[in-house]
DNA sequence: AGGGTTGTCTACCGTCCGGTAGCGGCCGAT
DNA sequence: ATCGGCCGCTACCGGACGGTAGACAACCCT
């Protein structure tokens, strides 16, 4: 009932969204529970984004938007190359300290096939070439184990996204809780493994 | 119409549930197309899985048995640290290439919660604990880098999952192709990767 | 004051989906 | 030959969901 504006109201269906869709999925998360969730009616929604699939674009843009800044601040005024992979990893966890679905989102986004997938990853193109080039001449350098950058890339992905995840999994294996502790604990290991497969012979 | 007989018949649809259940999600999967797609109606799976629920009990109770066979075998007559964690990696990359969805299918599980993913993984716990016996005494042995081996099962769970499942991703970030040469490629990088984590210090 | 725009609502539609009811054919045992 | 269970079918139900139509209220501009 209370007219909240829209660029505001916008913004807040969006990040519901994201929420629902992470964790529903985004066939199982409904138009009604996202409206209801930010007290609205269906038809609200549907008067922002004129359908499901719009709403889904929406999202993905913002998502990739938003993991774009948070990457991009940790980068600021880091220097060396662990300093800098290491900041990344970090400002992605908290992100995901503060919004759990966020990673579920992500990977999501990643099984609705790659049309979808390209709207969210478009967005972060430019830091994706600078993570290459990055990996690239750390290699150059003998600062990174030599091998192909973007596949080490994708390799790197899949290790922090999973681990953000696989909570299931995590509560399998290892006997999982879900406190903010248990994250950070997660965070040092993916940080030390990644090293460790990132580091050249010699270097330790 | 044609009778094919009870066992056959069952074993035929959870293949067929597993398939789409990994390619569409739980959710997204509906009795009319898994029946249809092995040439029956739904009513006819209906029969031998009273609820949808039931069949994806079925289903992950089928998955868990056929993965923690194929990784046994894997393990049959190996010696070594080494030779052990690539065998059982080739066997799940073989799996994935022959049955493409069923990576898939498991994502599926975790994202499922913790009851859905247990039914799966009680089957595999056997070999989870095995291969956190393996990676301890591997560490105490002084051939694996120190940690917690529970939580590096978990962290190469992740690394290997994730570079089955995650097509679109692969796809935005390396230039994917869907073939099996892409498949082998994106299996040696896992390897190496793993093996760079896990060596210690000075083992190269 | 009043007209257009913006935002939210109620009411409804068509479709799809999981699940139920119940019929009928095939087949082996008696 | 017939009876009972196994197996597959047609027909249907109730609910959820995405989307449409249109009323109505608040606000803004002139």
């Amino acid at each position: 009932m209370p007219r909240t504006g829209g660029a505001e109201r916008r913004t807040t269906l969006v990040e519901e969204a994201i929420r629902q869709f992470g964790r529903e999925g985004y066939g199982g998360a409904s138009l009604d529970d996202i409206a209801g969730a930010v007290g609205v009616r269906k038809q609200t929604l549907l008067y922002y984004f004129q359908t499901k699939d719009a709403l889904l674009e929406a999202c993905l843009q913002a998502a990739g938007i938003r993991l774009a800044e948070v990457i991009a601040e940790a980068l600021e005024g880091k220097e060396g190359y662990w300093d800098r992979a290491e900041a990344v990893i970090h400002s992605v966890f908290d992100l995901a300290a503060e919004w759990p679905e966020f990673p579920m989102f992500i990977r999501e986004a990643g099984r609705l096939g790659p049309l979808a997938f390209e709207r969210f990853a478009d967005v972060l193109d430019p830091l994706r070439r600078r993570a290459v080039d990055f990996l690239r001449s750390g290699m150059d350098d003998g600062q990174v184990r030599k091998q192909d950058p973007a596949m080490l890339l994708f390799t790197l992905y899949t290790a922090v996204v999973g681990s953000l995840t696989e909570a299931s999994v995590l509560n399998a294996v290892v006997g999982a809780d879900k406190s903010r502790a248990s994250l950070r604990r997660r965070e040092k290991e993916v940080v030390a493994f990644v090293r460790a497969a990132l580091e050249p012979v010699g270097e330790r």
